[in-house]
DNA sequence: ATTATCACCGAAATCGATTTCGATTAGACC
DNA sequence: GGTCTAATCGAAATCGATTTCGGTGATAAT
């Protein structure tokens, strides 16, 4: 049998009323499940809408609710562990929600995470979530989508002064952990491969380093603070280097992040430093390869499925309450951390 | 200065119209740029929306225009190297080209597939990309979507027999680069891990690294392939672990994937068999960490971005012309592959 | 003065689904 | 027969932007 057909008309409420001999009011309200359609109705509509392949028309809906059912996410990386676990959550969990997810890389640049912003706005989402640019300081784009009276929930990389709900975890604390781990251990003489300057969580990770110092009467050396710009394997690896070269009395490291302390345990290895016998090193964030790598490198977790997780059930929450026209009370949800012991630590 | 409001109603067409003492025909056509709107009044349009912060109800342009200007993706898995480079690339190009991008991850489920397709449907996204589980062999879906007139992209994993276009690299013929690498260095007994038995992708580099063992005169032991169901770094361990404890004459193996070499490359380490002194071994992939192993891994570089990219672009194309009511030209575009010589595998 | 031309504007239909508000009919009940 | 209730149905408005098509008034051409 051929079947020829010159783009088929779509199914619409209109065709199925037509066919039926009834009004499209009646065709919806069938569909609808209203009270006022006769069983009868009810059946011969669902029954053709069935055969039809009838599929409403989004566009359409979305007009009339004003919903679109779709979150907008914006992070500045997306090949990137803890990201993408953060996507993954997110996206997991919308769709569990009756949603669906408008992921955007803002790629580091300001200028791209304002024009996405945008974007999202005027495709009119339901919810934006946003981890921030490690540069951002202006926040007019953040007070915008407020403005819009947008429900927006910021995670990991955020800005405490913007008045939204927020998921986090405490990187003060979490630094210090990491830190006191490596006193306990019996270092002394700790070095930090430190993130850049500007962003929070760079910030409360070397003060929560700079305070466990302190709380422990060791003293601070600021040469021994290396900052990374763009925090990478390479930086890492080139800061052990001119580290191990300074001759500087050093016992231990404290990176900003697993492929950094990735970095350095990889130039040690191939000059014969022994990790931990000759210096021991700890990463931050539990990457996968951190339990692969040899010798295989303690860390911190941070939790970035349940953090997707927790930044869209914010977020779903501030949805349905503003949508009822109620008033929405801000939160901040800090996630608890760990500090994983392997073997690039002593003991 | 206090400003309470109430909700503020949005700001519609029908508002600036309405506030200049034009209509709202009007209105449009002075922001559309219309050469029957005088100067005068277009300034004043133009000037207005901008103080008021018009956005368009991209739901009723939606509607009027019949597109949504999004894409849908559905990948098996978000968190893996490969994939996000795919994303990635896709995210960022569709941008470019107005374009936002529904991303769902069917976590290798078939009937969560099966969903995802009719949820990206539902939503009259203009287009599909995707890449398949790798249990999927009943095609009905897919044929839903193109009898739906959703122009559809497959990619990496992709059915051979659905007709659309395609974008994928040679997986056979890179397998038998790779193999031939190994047997070009010296090896002789070259053990394989493979992927699951379905996929076409593993199916296809286990043929192609069988073809080069013929063409190198060197006979096929089918006890030498280890089959992966997961494509894990434990299975990679393991085989490596069963491979050496059974005293087996092996002096090479060609893993489907980096991750699930690295396994291996770590098992050899932890036992001392130099690698690749005693045994070669080559991965699949250029996954990042490749290059940081130690020993680094050499490996056939499977080109993530450019997969995206090309894949976008076929989608694209396919989404003006359906636009334009023209016949389609289904296309499948094979992407160069290149075995990467590292320190895994000898010379 | 008449016609033609041009510049400018707006009423109304349209996209497809939803929902309010009546309208109609049949049967029940007094 | 008349009133009332319950069961069914549909016309029309609505969401907001777009576009067709026709109209008006002013100026230029004859």
């Amino acid at each position: 049998m051929f079947v020829i057909f010159v783009s088929m008309e779509p199914v619409t409420l209109k065709k199925i009323a037509l066919e039926l001999g009834i009004s499209v009011t009646t065709a919806s309200k069938a569909l609808k499940n209203y009270s006022d359609v006769s069983p009868k109705t009810k059946k011969a509509v669902i029954d053709l809408a069935k055969k039809l392949n009838y599929i409403p028309n989004s566009f359409a809906v979305n007009l009339r609710t004003k919903e679109s059912k779709i979150i907008g996410l914006i992070i500045p990386e997306i090949v990137h562990h803890f990201f993408s676990s953060v996507i993954n959550a997110i996206i997991q969990k919308a769709e569990e929600n009756g949603y669906l997810v408008i992921t955007l890389q803002s790629n580091e640049s300001d200028k791209l995470e304002e024009k996405q912003i945008d974007l999202l706005l005027e495709k009119r989402v339901d919810g934006i979530l946003m981890s921030l640019s490690n540069h951002r300081k202006d926040l007019s784009p953040l007070k915008k989508i407020l403005e819009s009276e947008t429900p927006l929930v910021l995670f990991d990389k955020i800005s405490k002064v913007i008045n939204c709900s927020k998921v986090v975890i405490d990187d003060r604390k979490a630094a210090y952990s990491a830190t006191e781990h490596l006193i306990n251990s019996g270092c002394k003489n700790i070095a930090h491969f430190r993130g850049p300057l500007n962003p929070q969580n760079s910030i409360d990770r070397f003060l929560g380093f700079k305070k466990a110092l302190e709380d422990n009467n060791l003293e601070f050396d600021k040469s021994l603070v290396y900052t990374c710009e763009k925090v990478t394997f390479e930086e890492g690896y080139s800061f052990a280097k001119q580290l191990h070269q300074s001759n500087k009395k050093v016992d231990a490291i404290f990176a900003i992040t697993d492929l950094v302390a990735i970095g350095a345990i990889t130039y040690f290895n191939e000059v014969n430093v022994k990790v931990p016998e000759q210096i021991s090193i700890i990463g931050f964030s539990n990457w996968f390869m951190a339990s692969v790598i040899s010798p295989s490198l303690s860390t911190v977790d941070q939790p970035g499925y349940e953090m997707g997780k927790s930044a869209l059930q914010l977020l779903l929450k501030e949805i349905k309450a503003t949508k009822k026209g109620e008033i929405i009370k801000y939160q901040t949800i800090v996630l608890p951390t760990d500090v994983i012991c392997r073997n690039s630590t002593k003991k």
